[in-house]
DNA sequence: CTGAAAGCGCTAACAC
DNA sequence: GTGTTAGCGCTTTCAG
């Protein structure tokens, strides 16, 4: 691009071009015309034009963005900000969120913006959201996951219009969220192990986020009207822990039939079950949730309820961008779906 | 945060305080007393401080940081860049990028930092480094990935100095790398899998990217040097499309030792390999790459190289600081380990 | 300790 | 078409 002796630099050997006003200068028109030419704006001579950028390029002249998003008032980012209120390690490491994060910059990319990320820790702050739509630093927000600051979120959806939340929707909530049907996926998890034969069910999964909650709560609603037992397991749900806590838990547990509050824990949960001899699907059944890529890759498959993490992607920029609009925009709750492969025996 | 009644508003009904200038204007100061108030700076009277401060929080006033970073001339954020080279299907999805990204994000967070990131293919660009280092958006720049880009990568940090990048380091490159040795890790897999006793050799991944290819091509001369055949099997790196490529590619495939590219490819080949009755490790061994945490969950557990993600984040991160203080970085190439777990036969 | 003034680098009226 | 003029909202000398 460069070579070690040709760099951007007038031939005369001035000091490098770092305004549209030194751009201006040696090309001996104002920084107003510059601004246009280099903008592609339709108001300049064409000749004149390829001519500055022309020079733009031999001297590595880009207008600086924050001088121009300050003056447009337009940033063409996006804050996208995880919080880890309730999480033991608090690192950005789930993968179901790590995947949809990387499916949201994507989408936005697509859309012509740039992705502000933060992870915040709220345990010691009350404003992390505040603090982020109010910077003026960016045209809307997305947050993934409501952790355990569905307060907060609400309050400043009250009056911070640009911005859709993942996770789990409460009638009557004011922020806009886009999320899967918890309740119906919880549902459909333990009705299918009933269906598969399973007597006695167990649900692996810590239950301080509100998203799990619901599923187990369902869970144990279809549980509790068909008569059949459901213990709750509170296993951890970062891979880095999970490990030990099944195979503590597990053991002890004498559910034929597993409800799993993510791919990930249904993996371990294999695994133990594998080395204490008892077979799957055969001595335990098991549905899991997210359906992750890797869902299908274990041994065997999973039986897992899908959540559609590109279309969440999809419709959390899609809103955000009608919002940034100035529009309303209503919530989007996805039915999950079961996926059917090898963790459960056929349905009677 | 904020009641429905008690909208944080002058309780005259006055318009809502944008900027410095307002909250001056009704505190009765300057703006430059007000910047310094709300900023912590010493040189302001206590009282007059506390005053500003607790007048900016009732009417929930915020420095608009573009303006701020504009004039100070520090952004606070930093370029995070995943190019997509030669990725098939263009998207952010491998697990393991994914994983050093949120730890990335963790070490900047703790550092001060924000985190601007971009998805980049750089198919129909040649400028996309240049375009962001040179946007005056960012204090500095992190490539996560050289993909194959390594000779602009090149060419801007001749110029750009604050920049660090994961990946390949190639002797006497002058980008600022840090990343695994992957020649003593293809090295390290291959001599494993002979000293357990593996008389045939395959390796399953794409060897497109030059961390990859490196892996593979030091196996080889392992497998070489000691008659051991090694065949390769370019099976993809995407979770998504990597299922029916070994599926169709491990079948005919007589190798009694496996050398996979990636935890994920291990994964799926366990059960590809299950699913035709080849029991792991004792008709065939494997030794895969990255020791991501789900490795330890699987039936039976992979023996695998582990590469060490935080540590690499946090290299990335501590040079690039260094850098933007003016400092030069060495290298950091880290010496990967080989993690026995249950996938390979004990060797003798 | 505080106010006034001068920009950071760019864009967008408004003239010519 | 292009130059000129005013700022975007903030920080930071420089006086006082």
């Amino acid at each position: 691009m460069t070579s070690n002796k040709n760099y951007p630099e007038k031939t005369g050997g001035q000091q490098k071009v770092r305004t549209l006003a030194d751009l201006a200068r040696i090309a001996g028109v104002s920084a107003g015309t510059v601004s246009r030419a280099l903008a592609g704006k339709s108001l300049v001579n064409a000749e004149t034009r390829d001519r500055i950028q022309t020079l733009a390029r031999e001297h590595g002249f880009r207008p600086n963005q924050m001088a121009s998003k300050l003056r447009s008032q337009k940033t063409g980012l996006i804050g996208v900000v995880v919080p880890l209120g309730h999480e033991k390690q608090q690192h950005i490491s789930d993968p179901f969120f790590l995947t949809l994060l990387g499916q949201i910059a994507d989408e936005l990319t697509e859309s012509g913006y740039d992705v502000m990320l933060r992870r915040v820790i709220p345990d010691d702050t009350t404003d992390w959201l505040d603090q982020l739509s109010g910077s003026g630093m960016v045209d809307g927000v997305i947050v993934i996951g409501q952790s355990d600051q569905f307060d907060i979120i609400e309050s400043v959806a009250e009056h911070y219009h640009p911005l859709t939340v993942w996770g789990h929707h409460t009638p009557g909530q004011r922020h806009c969220v886009v999320g899967t049907d918890n309740a119906l996926g919880g549902r459909m998890a333990a009705e299918h192990l009933i269906a598969c034969g399973a007597r006695s069910l167990a649900f692996l999964g810590t239950t301080t986020g509100i998203e799990i909650a619901t599923r187990y709560q369902a869970a144990k609603a279809v549980a509790d009207a068909a008569g059949i037992p459901l213990v709750h397991l509170p296993i951890d749900l970062a891979v880095a822990t999970m490990g030990p806590q099944i195979e503590k838990a597990l053991p002890e547990c004498q559910a034929d039939g597993l409800f799993a509050a993510s791919d990930l824990i249904a993996m371990s949960a294999l695994r133990v079950l594998h080395q204490h001899g008892r077979t799957v699907p055969n001595d335990v059944q098991i549905v899991s949730f997210d359906d992750l890529p890797l869902a299908s890759q274990t041994m065997p498959p999973l039986t897992t309820i899908r959540q559609e993490i590109s279309l969440g992607a999809r419709m959390l920029v899609e809103k955000l961008k009608a919002r940034i609009a100035g529009e309303d925009t209503d919530h989007f709750v996805n039915a999950p779906q079961l996926i059917v492969r090898g963790t459960t025996r056929s349905a009677a």
